[in-house]
DNA sequence: TAGATTGTTAATCGATTAACAATC
DNA sequence: TAGATTGTTAATCGATTAACAATC
């Protein structure tokens, strides 16, 4: 079994992201290495957590010397899947639709955004980031014609259920859904939730913790 | 100790927004009472795992019934302090801004908006959710006169630090960070860093994988 | 009461940390 | 070579699951 098989639990993948933005601006700040405790540091983690994972696929640095900052970032890219060339379509031109729309660090993470859809004819045709949005009724088509890799769901929440049939009948490899609802789907299908009200509820929490332990 | 003391796993903490989320969706479909058993049908955890976690808290359940969803959506919510009026500003008002303004679900959970601010003289004024936009060079009176405890942070890049700066020396109690900065802070000012294209890295992965998995 | 389901303890599993031999 | 730092194994820690007595 390769390396790149073995099963990586999830808490593992979840980090990529992490280390990956860090190695990114490591890079923009010319620094060519780095070692583990150094890395640890910065990101308040472990130097042993960091050598585990990267680990899980096998290997990146080099005895005595550390890590190559340049060819780290471009291996967790690798691993990522950010080097695919990855398209994807929003649907739901709403606020949030366009602010994604806007989001240029999808486009620098490697992903490409081939169209907006709304179902609103006040919406239909105007321009969002130089990109016209276009009527949700030519969906099936433009997905299947641009073999659309990535829908993101941006829709209101009634038209959650009919988005998320239309683009897995498409085709489509996976959803980035913004919506209320929680998805659940076929293993075909890969699938991330955001939620955007969860981070500011932990927040709540930690604050009111705060308060509590001043109070002691 | 009383059981609201104990320390709480974060990971416990974590999934509290998520249990909170599922409850109100019970209480919308009317639903009265509900089993740890089918609770975690619905959510795709183990039913232990739920009477774990709400035992961090000391038991909202009831032998032999299950528990009540209004009360223990209710307590849910007390624990993450969604009860306590938490209000917060948005400094930042580009297309990010403008979408969490707009975005209800804030409100819903009861967090007010009380102040969007810019520094851009022709976003200044203008009106978004029916909130004027006011100038940034007033953030600092704007907190200390309403009180304001979140500062949700959606400047471009190079205004995160003053911006954070800023915030923290008005005296807000936590900060929403949706900025590419990884923000730490001392342990009187809670933050929550937000990376909107952590899920897209996270999705391609899970697509890559799937894409393996196939061709196996 | 009998049945259901919690609260909670004990067992298991997995993830993190520590340690160190391998090696650049 | 000597020093540094990885890759990797072993030890520890914590989180999840299983089990069941308590009790509504």
């Amino acid at each position: 079994m390769k390396d790149s098989e073995k099963n990586v639990p999830s808490v593992v993948v979840k980090r990529l992201p992490r280390y990956y933005r860090y190695l990114s601006e490591l890079l923009n700040q010319g620094v060519k290495r780095i070692s583990s405790n150094a890395l640890s540091d910065k990101m308040n983690v472990t130097a042993s957590q960091i050598r585990q994972d990267f680990n899980y696929f096998g290997g990146f640095g080099q005895q005595g010397y550390g890590y190559n900052v340049e060819y780290l970032h471009g291996a967790i890219g690798d691993i990522l899947g950010l080097n695919d060339g990855d398209t994807m379509v929003i649907v739901g031109a709403g606020n949030l639709g366009k602010a994604l729309a806007s989001h240029d660090t999808f486009e620098k993470r490697g992903f490409k955004l081939v169209g907006i859809f709304d179902n609103n004819p006040d919406v239909i045709g105007t321009v969002i980031n130089g990109k016209e949005v276009m009527d949700v009724s030519g969906l099936e088509d433009f997905i299947g014609r641009e073999r659309v890799d990535i829908g993101v769901i941006t829709v209101p929440h009634g038209a959650v259920e009919e988005t998320v049939e239309r683009l897995v009948k498409s085709g489509v490899k996976g959803l980035l859904n913004f919506s209320y609802m929680e998805l659940k789907l076929g293993k075909d299908v890969a699938v991330e939730n955001v939620h955007l009200s969860d981070p500011l509820m932990t927040l709540s929490y930690k604050i009111k913790e705060n308060k509590q332990e001043s109070k002691r």
